[in-house]
DNA sequence: CCCATTAATCGTATAATTACGATTATAGAA
DNA sequence: TTCTATAATCGTAATTATACGATTAATGGG
């Protein structure tokens, strides 16, 4: 109806796309327990999460989706990773424009 | 019914939130013409974006109510700009959550 | 072959987000 | 006072996100 893909800027909206993928805490979590663990079955997931397993796994797509982790199917498991290339990318990006926005330091008018 | 507040730590929830006001791409552009702008009466800003005022001033809500605007009224315009201090603070926090996931470089298992 | 384990997906319910037009409130101009 | 301009809010509709339990699919063990 309202198409955002259209109507923005393409590298606006694919920054925003990025900041949603870590504007939950349950993913930002997930990043956390991938940095700390490396490499981690779903289930070591699950485990430190407090969400059901489904939850977690729908956590762990919409992070995949936006390239921040890797999961790959090990025999009947599934491994998943931090990408560490993409996170780094996004850092950069998302950094640099927050720091090009200059803020007027004083007051409002 | 599922509290996010209660079930995960302080930190990522503020980090969540933060990530959140800056989900959208409606409002990166915001921030965008504040940036270019300096300091925007609210039409400036409708003019700038493809979006009705209502939706607009909803955008500039939420981005308020993150902190990273600042707005007063001025007689019978409303007055934005950005808060410079809050966004280099998000900048940071965000920055150094994103630097901290080592990330395997590696191939996952 | 049968069973257990693992994790993705389905079905569904609820909540949050987003959008618009219409309305309201305020302040300045005439 | 009355009219205009500005911007917030309301009401509502549509979409998206989130959660869970149940189911499914696939692998490996016995």
């Amino acid at each position: 109806m309202y198409s955002k893909a259209t109507l923005f800027d393409e590298h606006l909206s694919r920054l925003a796309d990025a900041a949603k993928a870590l504007s939950h805490p349950a993913r930002l979590m997930i990043l956390s327990v991938l940095a700390k663990r490396g490499t981690c079955i779903c289930g070591d997931i699950v485990d430190e999460l407090p969400l059901a397993q489904a939850s977690v796994s729908r956590h762990l797509k919409v992070l995949k989706e936006a390239g921040l982790i890797q999961g790959e199917i090990d025999g009947q498991r599934s491994c998943y990773c931090i990408d560490g290339k993409s996170v780094e990318r996004l850092r950069t990006e998302l950094g640099q424009y927050l720091e090009e926005l200059p803020g007027a330091e004083g007051a409002c008018c």
